[in-house]
DNA sequence: CTTGATATGTGCGAAACCGCACAGAGCGCC
DNA sequence: GGCGCTCTGTGCGGTTTCGCACATATCAAG
């Protein structure tokens, strides 16, 4: 299990040419990111981005009754920490570990010198918030259209696209808290995919035992996001997924 | 009535040096935007960006079922076309006039070369597209959480910003499509707001009479997304509505 | 094995929203 | 002035989701 430790493991870093992974790679820092920590809070300034390998982290908004709505996920697919660039520095959202790992951070200014090249960096960086933008639009959608049933399963496959085994760390209790849902709303829906075969769950532990069908039952706003992300980013690994995952 | 034959009275383009505005301006295109017309379609390789005067374009995607939601509002604090710098040359939405009037377009290619100048309008196109993310987002929240009286609420308040008087031109049936909603639930929203005395209608016409009760009942999306547009983009009018409106 | 904490299951009434059907109201046009 | 189109109002039953209360199940630690 080496390969957490390695930041080829993130597909926005393995991209980069061996010219700017030179200048890059040695200022890596690898960041254990346990279930639940916060890399941001909202309005905070970034200090650092993070690149993560082998964890999930999610975007959301916290409302001011504490209620709460995912925005975006992020995994070895992408970068956290996106408003650095763009110039704002900070976000009204919040950064939440949802599947502990690591990453690979790196500060700041360092990441603003290498976007200044205006280099392939800077090309790669806008593409990603491109795909991230499709993946917040397709949010919304969804959002206002979709089942419980249908959420979930998008958001399980958004999950297991960016996890290297079939099983995620989850209590229903936090998948409502992203969804935006109540807990037994994700508990009806859980109990329906379990029923049809698809997953099979217990105690904080979700298991994907039928891809296919998670993918019939999602809505068609997995497909278009990503799609629309292998569109934007055709380099990266279609699916970290491709080889049989155990079970 | 001159006033809309002005590039600068879309904000980006104000806010432009004139070293900028020397290259740019001279290229600029004055086009007539008709309600309903559509700047582009979902995968549409885009040619132009456009930069709303007097004109309101929403971005909205439109479902396999025919179904929409809106994603997000252009008017004159923005500008229609971000993938063209941002990498993609499309995206999955589509832009359509919510709101008759005028914009000033560019060629794409001339944009992306004022970009990879890498001056100030690649910081001014970076910053816009974060306040564009941070509408997204909270578009997403909104469509969780809030009821349509707040939606509706909120979707006024941001045309109202983008609009030189407190009148807009716009059905129940076309509000019902950018919020995603039925067109009942807005007669009935709406049939609230104007017993609050916040609002009056009849046939296609809304008339804002209290932008402060408005504000009250919506949720705090709006002001979450006018914050962090102020601060993102400071350089840019408070509001336009800050002179009497006539009613 | 017991206890306690956490995770999941279930039931029930209330609310919001939907889909549909149709009635009325305003406006343009002949 | 009347016809026809569009826009708005209203009612009704059905579904989804919510909020709350409480029952049950699983696991870890003593």
């Amino acid at each position: 299990m080496l390969e957490a430790a390695c930041p080829l493991q993130n597909h926005l870093l393995t991209a980069l040419s061996d010219d700017v992974k030179g200048r890059i790679f040695s200022h890596l820092e690898r960041v254990p990111l346990p279930l639940g920590a916060a890399l941001y809070e909202s309005g905070d300034t970034l200090r650092h981005v993070y690149f993560p390998t082998d964890s999930i982290v999610s975007l959301l908004y916290v409302m001011e009754n504490g209620a709460s709505a995912e925005i975006s996920v992020v995994g070895n697919e992408g970068l956290v920490g996106i408003s650095l660039f763009m110039g704002g520095e900070s976000t009204p959202s919040r950064a939440v570990v949802q599947s502990a790992g690591s990453a690979f951070r790196l500060a700041g200014h360092l990441l603003k010198e290498e976007f200044n090249r205006h280099g392939e960096m800077l090309l790669l960086m806008l593409r990603y918030t491109q795909a991230l933008i499709t993946q917040m639009s397709q949010t919304a959608v969804c959002n206002r259209h979709h089942s419980i049933e249908q959420q979930l399963s998008r958001w399980l496959l958004l999950s297991l696209d960016r996890l290297p085994t079939n099983r995620l760390t989850m209590t229903q209790e936090l998948i409502a808290n992203m969804l935006g849902v109540r807990r037994e709303g994700v508990t009806d829906a859980a109990g329906k995919l379990q029923m049809l075969g698809v997953i099979e769950y217990s105690r904080g532990h979700i298991t994907v035992l039928d891809r296919q069908k998670l993918e019939k039952l999602s809505c068609e706003c997995y497909a278009v996001v990503k799609k629309e992300t292998e569109r934007l980013l055709p380099y990266l690994p279609k699916t970290l997924s491709a080889p049989q995952k155990q079970r």
